[in-house]
Parts: C-alpha cells; sequence; structure tokens
RNA sequence: CGCGGAGUAGAGCAGUUGGUAGCUCGUCGGGCUCAUAACCCGGAGGUCGCAGGUUCAAGUCCUGCCUCCGCAACCA
C-alpha cells in the first residue's frame, strides 16, 4: 500500500481580476474529474488550484475600486460567491489551494529568483516600449490603438525601463526538441503551432521583472524590481509542494507533475517558458502539459464587452452540479473548442441524465420493489437474451479506463451511455412486467433480469462518480451496494452486487427541464446580469476639437415658453410642442423625450431651444428647431432631461 | 504568401494506418406500459466547402482556391 502510485494533477493558477467564468469552471472541472479517478482507481493524488493575484491590472482595479491589491483580490477569493465559494459548489476536491500572495510562495520565488539570476539566467537590461506620461504607463506596439495610449488616447512616447530578463533563447534548441520528439505536449496539434510561432521565429528574452507598478513579489536584491508574473505564477506548481519554503514538504514525493491542464491561450506559456525556467533551475519537467479548448458562445469567444459570459452559479443552481460538470465533460472534447449554449445543456441533462439514467434507476429500482418488495430472491435463470449486455458492462471498465488514460472524458462517458441505453433495450426485450404476470413460473427469469439491471446500474454508478460524486452515491444507495461492491475493482467484475441487496427507491435523480421554459429564465437572468454590469453613470466624452467663436455665435438660442404639449400619434418617443418664442407666432417643435415626460407637465415650464435650425419633418409633421437636453447614460439607459429656465425670462429672450 | 484550427444529413458533432458514411437531437411511422409523457423498433434526410490529382478504391493522401474562427509576445 506504501508503494501507492502517485499523481500530481492542476489546473492553472487563475486571474482573480473579476469573477470566474464557465470556462474557468470547465477546465476546473476536468482536472477534478481526472483527480477523482485517479484516486477510485487507488492513487495517491494532490490535486492542486489556485490564483495568480499580482500585477498591473489588479493594481489598477483595485485602484479604481478604493481598496488595496490585497483586500481586492481577497473579495474576489474568499468573498460571497467568490472562488473559494465556486468551487466548493461545484464539488471540486483539490487538495490544496495556492495564491501566489500567500508568505511561503512569495519568499520561495524570491529564492528563486535569485537562483536563477546567480545562475546568469537572469540578467538585468532594458524593456524597450511605448510610454504614456499622463497614465504613467508602459504599452507595447501591438497594445496601442491607432498608435496611441489604449487608456486615455493620447500620444506615447519611446521610452525604456530598466528589466530583468530571464535567457529563454539559450533554452530554445531543448524545448524545440522536447516539443517535437516527446509527447509532452498534447493534443499534438498544439506542437506545431508552439514551433512555428515562437520557436522557429527565434525565442527572444522574457522580461521578468518590472518598475512601472509595485503589487508583485519584490526582488530583494533590487528595490523597485517586482518580478514580473511568469516567474512568479508558474513556480507556483512547486511551491505548493514546499519547494524553498517550510509550508509544505511534498516537493520530493509528488514533482515531477504527472500533467498539467491548461486553457490554449497559455499553452505557450506552460509549453516553451515553463520547461526553459525548469531547465534553467536543473529541475525535472512535468509529464505532460495538456492544452484543451475554449467553450464558445455562439462560435465566438466569450468575453465580458461581448457581455455573453456565462456564470457558473446560475447554472448549477438551477440544474445542480452533477448535471453541469457532467454536461461540460460529455459533450466537448476536452482537447478542441466547443460551442456551449443552453440549448445543449437542457437537452443533454433531459436526454443523457433524466430519459436514459434517471429513467432506467427509476423504472428498475421500481420493479424490484413491485414484484419483489425490495430484495431479489437467490434463485436464477440465465438467458441467451443476456449475453450481449453482461459482456458489455463486464467489459466497460477497461474501455472506460482507456479512454480516461487519454484524457478523452467524452468518449469515456459515451462508454457508459453506451451500455446504459442497451440496459434500457434489454428491458424491452425481456418485458419483465409480462415475465411477473406469472410469478410461479417466470420468478426465477424475472429475478435475474432485474439482477442484470441492478449490475449495469452499480458499474455505470462507480465509472461516473469521477463526474457526478453525489448523484453516483445515490445510484449506489438506492439499489443496495455496498462499500465493496462500490469500488474500483469491483467495476470490473460481473456479479459483484450481492444477490439479497436491499433495493430502495428514492426521489428522481434528475427531473425532466422543461427545456424552452428553462430558455427564457437564463435569458432573462443574463439579460439583467448585463444591465447590472454596465456603468452606473456614463457621459459623453467633451469634445477635443475646438469650435471658433463666430460659429457657436451663429446657433441661435432662445427661451420659449410650453404654450401646449401632447403626444405624437403612433409615435412613443416624440413630443409636440406649440411654443412661444416671442416673435408673436407660434413655434412648433418635436421632441423626441416623450419616456421621460407627460405632456401635460411641460406646460407653462419655460425651456431653451435653438431656433435657426432648418425645418425638418418627423412622422409627418413640422419641427422647428430643437428644445435643448441634457443627456446622461445610466446603466446603459440614455436619460434625457430638459432644460427647465427660470419662469422669471421672458420668451424670446436670446441665450449667448 | 505571419501562424494555427475548422468547413460531413435541419442543428450539434464522430470518423484511427484510404475499402459499403456514423452518433445525438429534431422529424415521420410503429411497438410497449415497468418508468421521470420516459423506454424500444423502423423510415426519410448527406454529390463529406470548391476544383483538380494519385489510386482498382479517398471524407480519409497530394496541389490550388473559397469561407469562418482563434492567436500574433509579456496578454488568463
Amino acid at each position: 500500500m506504501e508503494n501507492k502510485k502517485r499523481f500530481y494533477i492542476t489546473t492553472p493558477i487563475y486571474y482573480p481580476s473579476d469573477k470566474l467564468h464557465i470556462g474557468h469552471t470547465y477546465c476546473t472541472v476536468a482536472t477534478d474529474a481526472m483527480a477523482r479517478y485517479k484516486r477510485l482507481t487507488g492513487c495517491d493524488v494532490l490535486f492542486l488550484t489556485g490564483t495568480d493575484e499580482h500585477g498591473q491590472k489588479i493594481e489598477d482595479k483595485a485602484r479604481d475600486a478604493g481598496v488595496s491589491p490585497q483586500q481586492f483580490v481577497d473579495n474576489i477569493v474568499q468573498g460571497e460567491r467568490g472562488i473559494l465559494d465556486l468551487w466548493k459548489l461545484m464539488n471540486i476536491s483539490n487538495d490544496r489551494f495556492i495564491r501566489t500572495t500567500d508568505d511561503y510562495h512569495v519568499s520561495a520565488i524570491q529564492k528563486i529568483f535569485k537562483k536563477m539570476y546567480e545562475k546568469g539566467d537572469i540578467y538585468k537590461g532594458a524593456y524597450k516600449g511605448k510610454y504614456c506620461k499622463p497614465c504613467e504607463s508602459f504599452w507595447t506596439e501591438s497594445q496601442l490603438v491607432d498608435g496611441k495610449c489604449p487608456d486615455c488616447g493620447r500620444p506615447v512616447e519611446d521610452a525604456e525601463e530598466e528589466a530583468y530578463f530571464f535567457k529563454l533563447s539559450k533554452y530554445a534548441d531543448k524545448v524545440q526538441d522536447l516539443l517535437e520528439n516527446t509527447d509532452f505536449l498534447e493534443p499534438k496539434s498544439r506542437v506545431n503551432e508552439m514551433v512555428n510561432n515562437f520557436i522557429k521565429p527565434g525565442l527572444e528574452d522574457l522580461c521578468v521583472s518590472r518598475t512601472s507598478f509595485t503589487w508583485g513579489v519584490p526582488v530583494d536584491f533590487d528595490p523597485g524590481h517586482v518580478v514580473y508574473v511568469w516567474v512568479d505564477a508558474l513556480f507556483n506548481y512547486t511551491t505548493a509542494l514546499g519547494l524553498f519554503n517550510d509550508r509544505y514538504d511534498d516537493y520530493d514525493k509528488y514533482w515531477p507533475a504527472d500533467v498539467h491542464f491548461v486553457g490554449k491561450e497559455i499553452v505557450r506559456f506552460h509549453s516553451i517558458i515553463w520547461p526553459a525556467m525548469l531547465m534553467s533551475m536543473e529541475m525535472p519537467l512535468p509529464k505532460k502539459v495538456f492544452g484543451h479548448g475554449w467553450l464558445l458562445l455562439d462560435g465566438g469567444k466569450m468575453s465580458k464587452s461581448k457581455g455573453n459570459v456565462v456564470d457558473p452559479y446560475v447554472l448549477a443552481e438551477k440544474f445542480g452540479v452533477d448535471a453541469l460538470r457532467f454536461f461540460l465533460l460529455r459533450t466537448f472534447p476536452f482537447g478542441s473548442d466547443g460551442n456551449f449554449s443552453n440549448e445543449a445543456l437542457i437537452g443533454t441533462i433531459n436526454v443523457d441524465l433524466a430519459n436514459d439514467l434517471g429513467n432506467l434507476l427509476s423504472r428498475t429500482v421500481s420493479m424490484v420493489g413491485k414484484y419483489f418488495d425490495g430484495q431479489l430472491p437467490a434463485a436464477r435463470k440465465e438467458d441467451a437474451l443476456d449475453d450481449e449486455l453482461v459482456t458489455m458492462a463486464s467489459g466497460l471498465r477497461g474501455r472506460y479506463e482507456e479512454q480516461m488514460e487519454h484524457y478523452a472524458f467524452q468518449n469515456a462517458l459515451a462508454e457508459v451511455f453506451k451500455v446504459i441505453g442497451r440496459a434500457n433495450k434489454y428491458i424491452d426485450e425481456n418485458a419483465p412486467w409480462a415475465l411477473a404476470k406469472d410469478m410461479d413460473a417466470n420468478g426465477d427469469r424475472l429475478a435475474t433480469v432485474m439482477y442484470n439491471l441492478l449490475e449495469c446500474l452499480r458499474i455505470s454508478a462507480i465509472l461516473l462518480s469521477p463526474f457526478m460524486p453525489a448523484s453516483s452515491a445515490e445510484i449506489l444507495r438506492q439499489i443496495g451496494a455496498c462499500g465493496c461492491c462500490s469500488n474500483w475493482d469491483s467495476a470490473a467484475v460481473y456479479g459483484s452486487l450481492r444477490a439479497d441487496a436491499v433495493v430502495v427507491r428514492g426521489d428522481n435523480l434528475f427531473p425532466r427541464i422543461d427545456a424552452e421554459k428553462a430558455v427564457a429564465e437564463l435569458e432573462a437572468i443574463a439579460e439583467q446580469a448585463k444591465k447590472a454590469a454596465l456603468p452606473a453613470l456614463e457621459l459623453e466624452p467633451q469634445l477635443e476639437e475646438k469650435v471658433d467663436f463666430d460659429t457657436f455665435c451663429k446657433s441661435d438660442f432662445r427661451a420659449v415658453k410650453v404654450k401646449a404639449c401632447e403626444n405624437v400619434k403612433k409615435s412613443d418617443k416624440l413630443l409636440k410642442f406649440t411654443l412661444d418664442d416671442g416673435t408673436g407666432v407660434d413655434r412648433q417643435i418635436l421632441s423626441g423625450i416623450a419616456k421621460f415626460y407627460k405632456p401635460e407637465e411641460l406646460v407653462g415650464k419655460t425651456l431653451m431651444a435653438i431656433v435657426n435650425l432648418p425645418a425638418r419633418k418627423m412622422m409627418g409633421q413640422e419641427s422647428c428647431g430643437m428644445l435643448i437636453s441634457a443627456v446622461h447614460t445610466e446603466k446603459g439607459e440614455e436619460k434625457l432631461n430638459l432644460l427647465m429656465l427660470d419662469d422669471k425670462i421672458p420668451a424670446g429672450a436670446k441665450m449667448c
């Protein structure tokens, strides 16, 4: 037992500048399923996840929020509905959680940085870039928008910043060899991308310190410098085991990692920079980096700006944690991108979980209860009708294992559901309800049929447990499986379930979902969330361009008094004003403010209008001029307020 | 010619080393009644992006083109 095989698996450490979305959940759930699977098979597993908490962006966000960077990340990590809460909700079984702001990590990073510096792989140089003085920030050429600062739009200038660099170029050949000639990086399709894109054109040395912000691990031998992201972030996988710190003592036991699961956007850092740094440190390399795909929405990337970010909290609470976990790993091939949609989620839950698995459990358990009072008799009678089902179920663990070892969650689950589908068909073939009509003649046969169904459920439940821990346990409970027939070994032994197991009916595991209703509700929630995310107040930016005085004077603004005001027929925006402009002749102006005012409340008010705009027809009526309103945007919604003047001002008074 | 991925039934996807084109949903018809109006069987529906080529044989190999998507260096 002390020779248990060890397995160390990690997720990326996530950047807590915002709440996490379904994409992060996808990666973490996949890692969790793998970790649970390995534990199931008897491995001594260490599963690590965490957060990467330093950097300019966090510093900026914290400043905007008026809190310290530490308070800011604490809130996102530990706060209500934060990252820890999310992983708890999703039933993530991580053994450790590292935060790069943890003391032990910070001091370990300083030691690592220093060691690489002393070795000569980190050296001092100059980081060239574009500098925006007002914003005090550095930008790269590619970050600029129209050659100007992406934040404020003002011009930038060439500048240099003192910085430390890592000699990435020194390890280029060794890394290329690693990628091309081993299975270090999977899926294999990512290898070409890395080699062609980054290594062949020549690796440049990597900037690993900055002086332009302070929220980071200080370089202890050079005040003013903080360690820039990669050294700090990547080495988390080792500091969390106790490298250069006393907090943990598992480095020798678990390093090198068996696999890092990472999103395809950070494959580069994990497959090029990370091995190079480890080579520099003369440490063993992880055995594998697996770059999984992204969940796309409407074929495009999820992003805050598109307002299409999917909230895992909402889905888990609405449909259940296990259903969401299952959906993510059953539907999408792990290595490539997948199209997420609410319809697909609900479809998978209804078809696989409710109709096939849930209903199989329900009908089986119900029949054992109805025909045998929950406990099968000992006498059995086999039949050729059993062969195919029994063969399939007996070999299921092997086929499942083959897929799981290749991180092919989708295929592993497909194997399980083939057996579940076959079991449903088996019920039809044997028509237990017909057998039950003559228990004296068919009782033995009926018991065999029911036992075979229970066995299929038992084996399936064991193999599904890494994906749906709670639901699998409930299935095993309902079919009366004990500990010794709920483990990995028993999943390969058909007939493990005690012949006299006590079967108890429970609630429906996966209730069917009314798809139309659920989609509508989700869309309403999304709409609400989108609104809430919009800024409370937005103002039009001031114009840069100058207007000369003469041009300005050409605009003839006048005080006008509202003599009458009414809604324009068939228009929900327009109000029609009859105004006294001091000339003695009524002036008619149409204004698009019906949403904000009732006509009657405006009568008698003194407003401001520009009167020398050319007349223009709106909804078939003439509008001679324009009423002046103040405009601003609240929560994405435009608000208009008419300029109301002191009623002492006579009609026709000129504004200047 | 920056790099990479993708284009297969109405939708979403599988298709390992070339040899009758499959799966899920939907749709149409039938069966059953134990069960969560669930389950089972059958039918319809594809010139596998386009054009060439290699081959006895190509969705699968080669060439060219078109369309969509992602990445393009310090950015999760």
